[in-house]
DNA sequence: GTTGCAAACGGAACAATGTTCCGATTATTA
DNA sequence: TAATAATCGGAACATTGTTCCGTTTGCAAC
């Protein structure tokens, strides 16, 4: 791929990302053009559907968020990292704003992304929840799936003032998993 | 109101409530026109937003599953109409195809909807649900909110073969119901 | 029955937006 | 530096929501 094509590609995720988080994923894409400095034509050679660019932008978020699992697992102790990376699980859904409809609206085009979705984001979770129950800073017999879902159901609750109250039932979730979390005996 | 304007308003209405059983509610204004005999004129004269369509279209059905409740529970005894109410309720959130994901979009043309959904199913649900557990067929301490939020959960659930999940799932709910129905005492 | 008119109608025209197409531009390579 | 092939940009097209206005029509007064 040519070097200059590798910018466009870059800048275009890029805007699409900025404006997809100010404007929701039905924004025009001649807004995204615009805002990257780049020709309809050259976001239609890249994505042929808007889909394409809609799945290419949440595709990137969702890699971005499973690998900032393993960087906040080397910084603080399991318990603490697993609240934080709750918190930056919800920044990720708060973004989304009109992609949960997409994606239930029953369009193939979005078919692949729950798939990716959790083959990303279960293990990382996963090893942040372990690490925290190994330290017995928080119970065992959670399931990551079962988090995952949870939080993004919460994330859609009641409309308008989605980012406090999210955060703040997430901080309740989390204390919640760390409640009675030293009780099971050592081992056999 | 003229005569035929009343005709044309009913024509309409139908028209519409067919054509968004087929195609979703993102059907083309003009599809439902075409439909109707109407110019486009008469659809935006009456409906001056097309989401003032849908709503109308709506609340109509809701009506009509609403006002189903007292027929139904006159032709059969108290655990029968509640069962078939049910699956009247689910036929009814089943056709709603695409505007679940309107009702959640946050447009405020749609905001008084949800508020007149509980007004009206929410009192013909606690009618058939007393009078089953008056009979003594149904267990007591469920609450209609309740009920029809899991339902209408239930039938947004795997996409595809919605229909027939979605009345089994309702089948087993209400079985739920039933089950251990005459266990409290008959009184103090 | 005729007539007048206000209301209702129909559809052409406009606006916004996804998508296609092709001449102009530019990075790459010999 | 020049040839070339990939890439770019935006004009043009298609679809769909919405507006506008000349035409038609039901209704009431005579």
């Amino acid at each position: 791929m040519r070097a200059d094509a590798q910018r466009k590609m870059a800048s275009l995720l890029q805007s699409a990302m900025e404006v997809f988080r100010t404007s929701g994923v039905d924004a025009p894409v001649r807004e995204i053009a615009e805002k990257a400095g780049v020709g309809l034509g050259t976001v239609y050679r890249h994505f042929p559907q808007r889909s394409d660019l809609i799945v290419a932008v949440f595709k990137n978020q969702i890699d971005a968020c499973a690998d900032a699992a393993s960087d906040i697992a080397s910084k603080y102790e399991p318990g603490e990292a697993l609240a934080r990376w709750m918190q930056r699980y919800v920044d990720f859904i708060g973004t989304k704003r009109g992609l949960a409809a997409a994606l239930h609206s029953g369009d193939p085009a979005y078919s692949a992304l729950p798939v990716y979705f959790n083959k990303r984001l279960r293990p990382a979770l996963k090893t942040l929840l372990d690490a925290a129950v190994a330290a017995r800073v928080v119970r065992p017999g959670i399931e990551a799936d079962d988090l995952l879902r949870a939080v993004a159901t919460l994330c859609h609750g009641p409309h308008g003032q989605e980012p406090v109250y999210a955060r703040r039932m997430v901080e309740l979730l989390v204390d919640g998993l760390r409640y009675g979390a030293g009780r099971e005996s050592t081992g056999p």
